[in-house]
DNA sequence: TTGTATGCGTTATCAT
DNA sequence: ATGATAACGCATACAA
């Protein structure tokens, strides 16, 4: 391993100059620069991240902290995009990128003692349960933190415009004719309660009704439950025309249930999912979703996370909503009003 | 941030005391290590993994490359998995997780600088075109390296069993009365050669023909091409009975194909997948497919990794393959033999 | 059993 | 413009 030491020797200037010169400081001439870069790399030298990391107390590593109840973790799709928008961004703005977990060496760490251990510049938070202590103490740990579909009041967020995108959903199935949609929705998060507000509110605006049973709960990603609240919805008096399901995943569950009970998509009843994942657009019918663009969402994540570190305690926590876009398939069926 | 040196004033001892204690070394006596175990918690003492890094040369930081040709990088299905699985249980085994990409702080490092640069203690490598220069001179560096489905012959490997798993789906397709069995393939990789060695010694076991129109090649996770695909085989002038797909997005590509040229699956022909990806089994009809555990290969690549570090110069390169399972799924016809 | 001293590779301060 | 030196926090060889 080839150190400063070792190309001043070489160079015969001191390591004081060497280290400088690396740095393009300003106080070295263009001339003996040119020579300490050139010995720098005919002698294949790299800088060492731990003895500048010690001396600077920085670090320029990133960590992540993606957890979630389902324990898909990186699995997750959504999240899966939003880690991978995130990388190529940082990397670009010259930021490497570690997880963040709850254990050090083998033995337990808060994630804060993890991330003050591997003294990381900012964190990102995503996929996780807002409310756990462990992770509000983070948030509160002084270190530049930016969340993903959450606010803390001394944090930059990146959301996804999830009030729009039911917003753009129900106002879709209306303006198809459907004037009895229901909404199956995941469990409860910050994200469900945006969009089951956004959900009464749009209705409301619309003057369409709203009765209690045309709102089931089901769980995030997982086609059972989903399958079982759409049995309950298609079971009702009034069933509803049109169904509004949590994510792409939940709605193969609704679909599988529907179908089971030889109804036809959109003939029969329509509905829509929610992600716009890759294969809700390959089957057929081609799924009336709204995609998220969770890649764009991680990059911004990490242009903000470099203002946080980087503008210190001027910096002012940025809230940016990313909009997503309604992906018009054919689920949806097309009404005649009723009178 | 409170050191040990602080630890030391504080408790009367010094620093080279207080290190042994909470390293537990042996050389001091159990009631000052209880003692100054107490005061560094009350002072709420961290360790800096920087300077521990720079004196011991060992990070307890696994370096980890992620890249594929279609870019999916973190999204893709299968390498999610792996990272998911690698991930868990190098945290288990006392390391962290960091991601190598080919620049440092903005600037072109080749991905061996920046192992070293961080001073990752090994690397694990997967999804990758193992023929680039840099991915191979990675390999060769020195530090300790897993890769998963590919070997290298100083390098410790998991790999998927990629021969077995074609070997049971043909025989499976031939168990159920299927003589001409096609073989939609992927891009050439080493793992496409594996697939497409055993597919034509299972067939030639099992006496099957095999045309040279039966192979043929596609992108992985491409449902475009696998159409394409599919069409080329179903206007042969003796079509397949039953189609081998690469992955089971390319399965989905087909079977849109087949469905458009109002055939059914099965009762007109038969198709195989390949993953076993969470929406292969929820569909209908559900996907016969061979399942990669692809979680329990990231947690063995983990395993391997440590061996690799820890026993240093005396490792011998593991080659640990890891069995799929067919999933017997709908979409393969049982056929009357023919004579 | 405990303490002293040194150095890991780097940056930064202050002389020269 | 250049260099001597200290310090970052820690682990360790060696002395006491």
């Amino acid at each position: 391993m080839v150190t400063i030491k070792m190309i001043a020797k070489s160079c015969g200037f001191s390591v004081a100059t060497v280290s400088k010169a690396l740095n393009g400081a300003a106080d070295v001439s263009a001339e003996t620069a040119e020579r300490i870069r050139k010995a720098a790399s005919e002698m294949g030298y790299l800088p060492n991240a731990a003895a500048r990391s010690l001396k600077t107390s920085r670090s320029y590593n990133f960590g992540v902290l993606f957890e979630d109840d389902a324990n898909l973790g990186l699995t997750h799709r959504f999240f899966s995009h939003i880690l991978n928008g995130f990388k190529h961004r940082a990397e670009e703005l010259g930021y490497d990128i570690s997880f963040i977990s709850d254990r050090v060496g083998g033995a337990d760490f808060s994630y804060t003692e993890h991330a003050r251990y591997r003294n990381f510049d900012g964190i990102v938070i995503a996929s996780v349960d807002y409310t756990d202590h462990a992770v509000v103490d983070l948030v509160n740990s002084g270190i530049p933190v930016v969340t993903v579909d959450y606010v803390f009041d001394n944090c930059g967020s990146v959301l996804s415009d999830n009030v729009g995108g039911v917003r753009d959903l129900v106002t879709y199935a209306y303006r198809m004719g459907h004037r009895r949609i229901a909404f199956v929705h995941g469990e409860d998060t910050a994200v469900t309660r945006h969009r089951v507000a956004s959900f009464c509110r749009t209705c409301r605006e619309l003057g369409l009704e709203q009765p209690e049973e045309y709102l089931v709960p089901a769980i995030y990603m997982d086609p059972q439950t989903a399958g079982v609240a759409t049995a309950k919805l298609l079971e009702l008096p009034k069933p509803p025309s049109c169904i509004l399901y949590p994510d792409d995943i939940s709605y193969i569950g609704g679909m599988n249930e529907i179908e089971r009970r030889g109804l036809s998509i959109p003939g029969d009843i329509s509905v829509m999912g929610y992600d716009g994942i890759d294969v809700s657009q390959m089957f057929h019918p081609k799924m009336t979703t709204l995609r998220q663009d969770a890649d764009r969402m991680g990059e911004l994540a990490a242009e903000e996370l470099v203002k946080a570190v980087e503008e210190g305690r001027g910096y002012i926590p940025g809230r940016i909503v990313v909009p997503g876009k309604l992906l018009e398939g054919e689920t949806v069926a097309k009404l005649k009003v009723e009178s």
